[in-house]
DNA sequence: TTTGTTATTTGCGCTAGCGCAAAGAGGGAT
DNA sequence: ATCCCTCTTTGCGCTAGCGCAAATAACAAA
């Protein structure tokens, strides 16, 4: 697989980057390619690089010392991650991540873009912006597990996924497919498989979703912001 | 109160900032006094200032569509907040703004922050660690939520709260004192006062704090580390 | 000192959601 | 077609923690 230039800006970060300077971060990167299941990094581990996913799906995830998993955010192509070397002295990643789906992301020196970034106040402001909107959503999300009832916080967990990494399968309709098993959801919205299960049941009886293995397909997208807003039944 | 520029060089952003820079940023202030329980901003309001707190303790909060709050972050002297208007356009605050005790800080036009950031490398890199910082706190309060029995979630958000606004009243002894009511810790812990009540008198009887009205003093930080492991028992 | 207000404690009952265990189902490999 | 592995479902019992209500304590104001 190639890289050119001009793809690279399709991600965000970059969008206001030069041709030049697009073109210096793919001669200094490297294209890693892993299975699904398999590791970009992990928690803990030296931050000296920052990854762009190419293809594939990933998630970032941490996990606690008796080995418990969340997940914490979900990454879709042409996005950024595992920036943070660029912004801390000798950082490690604060969390681990695992493709979701086989995948390839260019790996870039997080030096490199620490260095970039004292010239061009572009990049810092885009990337300003990519952590601004990481700290609303996990304040969001915080709110949400510390406030929200299982079933709400696992509507609202479902709807974020599918803005973030869902797939239309339907052009009218806004029918949306994820490729997520019962643990994914569960580690993502802090609850256990079993109460993932349930909970895709009965929607499933209610026509809300489709529930297959390792999938999900919404159907009645509307159906389930009315319950992540608790103005059903 | 008069804030002189060598002042502001306690604010960590600012920690690399010229003395003309400084003084630009308090010719471009305005000083805040208010009252304890009062607000400096509320969420949804449009992000047009942010703060640096001069004297008092302030605390960042939301409030879900219930009306339930949960604490996000509590704010100490010399310390930025609400600077996310200058990184995205048309923000509002995403959370609200409350003095824990009578406070003053400084407010700047998000706009003036903005525009000093396209030519000071060092002011974009600090504000980034500041960032990468909430990021990372946000996460592994996420994790705890997530995975963590409500006692050790309680001993780690004490913990944290010591460290971020505590006040040390023995030089000797790491015995740190705490303003905050019931109400504070159950919000920034994820459950109710009468959970943190009967946790904190469990404490006292073991002696590990002293439990006043809108107040804790620790008195064995070490027991509340092992009970955060869960190395306790 | 008295009174009023607000914060805290504690008993008590309840239930949402956890988690084991066993059965069932989907999908790939041979 | 069959086997095997992994993921999912569902019944069931249990308990951590919620939340009401009433008592108590701390503080402030008069």
């Amino acid at each position: 697989m190639k890289v050119n230039p001009g793809d690279l800006r399709r991600v965000n970060v970059f969008r206001d980057a030069s041709d030049e300077d697009l073109k210096l971060f793919i001669e200094n990167s490297v294209l890693r390619s892993i299975e699904e299941g398999e590791f970009f990094f992990f928690q803990g581990d030296p931050a000296t690089y920052f990854y762009v996913l190419i293809t594939g799906r990933a998630k970032l995830l941490q996990t606690n010392p008796t080995g418990q998993q969340v997940n914490l955010r979900t990454i879709n192509e042409w996005q950024m991650f595992g920036a943070l070397g660029a912004v801390r002295e000798n950082a490690v990643y604060p969390a681990t991540a695992q493709a979701l789906e086989s995948s390839a992301a260019l790996a870039v020196e997080s030096s490199f873009l620490k260095e970039m970034m004292q010239t061009r106040p572009d990049l810092n402001l885009n990337l300003m912006q990519l952590m601004t909107g990481y700290i609303m959503e996990m304040q969001e999300r915080y709110r949400e597990l510390a406030t929200e009832r299982v079933e709400r916080r696992i509507a609202l967990t479902v709807l974020r996924l599918a803005a973030q990494i869902g797939k239309r399968i339907s052009n009218e309709e806004m029918i949306v497919e994820l490729p997520l098993s019962r643990q994914d959801m569960a580690e993502a919205s802090g609850t256990t498989i079993f109460t993932v299960s349930r909970v895709l049941a009965d929607w499933e009886r209610r026509g809300l979703v489709e529930a297959g293995r390792e999938r999900v397909v919404i159907r009645n997208p509307h159906g389930l912001v009315q319950i992540s807003e608790g103005l059903d039944q």
